[in-house]
Formats: C-alpha cells, structure tokens, sequence
DNA sequence: AAAAGTACGCACCTTTTGGTAACCATGTAG
DNA sequence: CTACATGGTTACCAAAAGGTGCGTACTTTT
C-alpha cells in the first residue's frame, strides 16, 4: 500500500509527485470497487446487503474494507443504529458528494463510450475465453 | 484480469454488471497508472522517457504495459518514427482527449481537497512509516 | 574504445489484492 | 427447535500486480 510522506503541509499538492498524499488519495479512489460503491451511494443512503446486490461480483469482505477506507478520507459516513438485528447505513459526506459527480462523470462516459472502446480489438477478443 | 463477457452487443452498458464490458474498461481506465498517463499526455505527445520523468514512481515496465493497455482500448496512439536511436512518441486519440477531461476534473479535484481529506485521520498518521 | 541514451522485452521474485469459508451475536419466522 | 437474516470479523490461500535486473541494437558523444 503507498505510504503518506513524512512532510504533509509543506507539499503542494500534485497527483504526479510519488509522495504527494495527493497520489495516495488517487490511489485510494481508483481502486477497483472505490468508484463503484461512490457511485451507488448518489441517491441515496444504503445498507449492506443493498450495496452487495447493486454492485454485482463484491464480497462481504471487499465491501467492507472498501467502505471503510472511504470512510477513512472522509468520502463516506457510516451510520450504525445500533438495533438488533443490525441495522447500518451508509451516506456520502458534502465532500462524498463533490467528488461523487466527478466519479459519475466517468462512469457515465465509460457506458457510453463502451462499444467504441472495445471496437476493432482483436487483443479483447482473445480474453473472452475464460469467464 | 477481468475477462470480457461472451456476448458484448447484447449488454446494457452498466458498469454495476459484473460481465458488461464497461466494468472492464472501468478497471482499465481505473488502474494504478492510467489515470495519471492520460492526464499527462494533455496538451502535448510524450517520449517515453519524458512520461518517465513527469509521472515520478513508475517503472519502465509498468510505462510501457499500460501503454499497450492504453492503446488497445483507443485511448492512446502510439507513433514510432521508425529511427535509429528510437523515437517514439505517445498520442491520445479522440476518445482519449475526451475522456482526459473527465479524468483531469477528478484530478484537480483531489489535489484542491487533498488537506481536507486527509485531515483528522488517526489511520492515516499509522502509515506515515515506512516510505 | 568505452559510455550513455533510446525504447523496449523477458525472467524472476516479492508485495498486494482479493476470494472463500468459518465464525459471532441476536431476533424472528416456521 | 431449527433455519435464516442482519452486518460484520478473521484466517488462510491463490492470483494478480508490480518492481528489479539483465539483454538487445544502434548511434552519438567523450
């Protein structure tokens, strides 16, 4: 995992400089289910099993971890209500919510753009095989 | 590696669905060094050595991978002048240049809210070790 | 003659990531 | 009394990602 470095204050913040904790952040937010569950979250507030079913090919465990880490650079809250059986939710923070548009935005881009992307590719086809 | 769907024309595009080509190019796109690649290739074609230098952190071997990946979706041309010593140079194609755009908002954005999301962290001070 | 720059490819190995399965506590449904 | 749902955690292991170092082939510089 990218460490932070040492010095925070003193850095401007660029994406291409190695220490930058900018770099960590965009490390974080690319990673492979951080996008998607942002952008689950855009309505709405969700429970766990509500994710797991929205974001088809998760486990329990990714989830988790994920969600977690998002709450770690203040992108998601989690709101325990303490009952029995358990009920947690989870919401975009203001800040959540900013980069969300962002992450949407590419999502969006990606589903429109898909049959271009994969078009004329004849390295693609050689990967259908597995699934 | 994520492997594509048997039958490509029949999907939906929905980067929630597990086989749909978009949750492909969305793992693509969203890979360790893609994003910052097509961010840098923004106003000008780079050398090799010239992406080398400005995306601090990245190996030959990952430069020259995700290029090929890059490359293989049309996000990226390459063009290779055919020269003794070598000079090769790196293009976004169309798709790219817009898709660059998308990528760049996420970008800036994370560089301008970087003290925000970082502040308060107890977590984050734990990894501040070893780097 | 030797070194350095250009743009890689390949093999090897380590690190990171992520999946599976088992487990927990509790309450409700049948 | 048993099964199931809820929202997790943990240990174990396999797969993927990624770094290091070496080799290639040719030219220019020192």
């Amino acid at each position: 995992m990218y460490e932070l470095p040492q010095d925070i204050t003193q850095e401007k913040p660029d994406v291409f400089r190695k220490k930058c904790p900018a770099r960590y952040l965009l490390s974080r937010v690319s990673g492979k289910w951080s996008m998607l569950i942002v952008d689950a979250l855009h309505n709405k507030n969700l429970r766990n099993g509500e994710l797991m079913r929205i974001i088809e090919g998760i486990s329990q465990k990714m989830l988790t971890q994920t969600l977690r880490e998002l709450e770690e650079i203040q992108l998601v809250k989690r709101h325990d209500m303490q009952t029995v059986p358990p009920h947690v939710e989870y919401e975009l923070t203001e800040l959540g919510k900013s980069l969300r548009e962002k992450i949407c935005a590419m999502d969006r881009w990606i589903e429109e753009n898909m049959l271009e992307l994969i078009a004329n590719n004849p390295s693609i086809q050689l990967k259908r095989n597995k699934t």
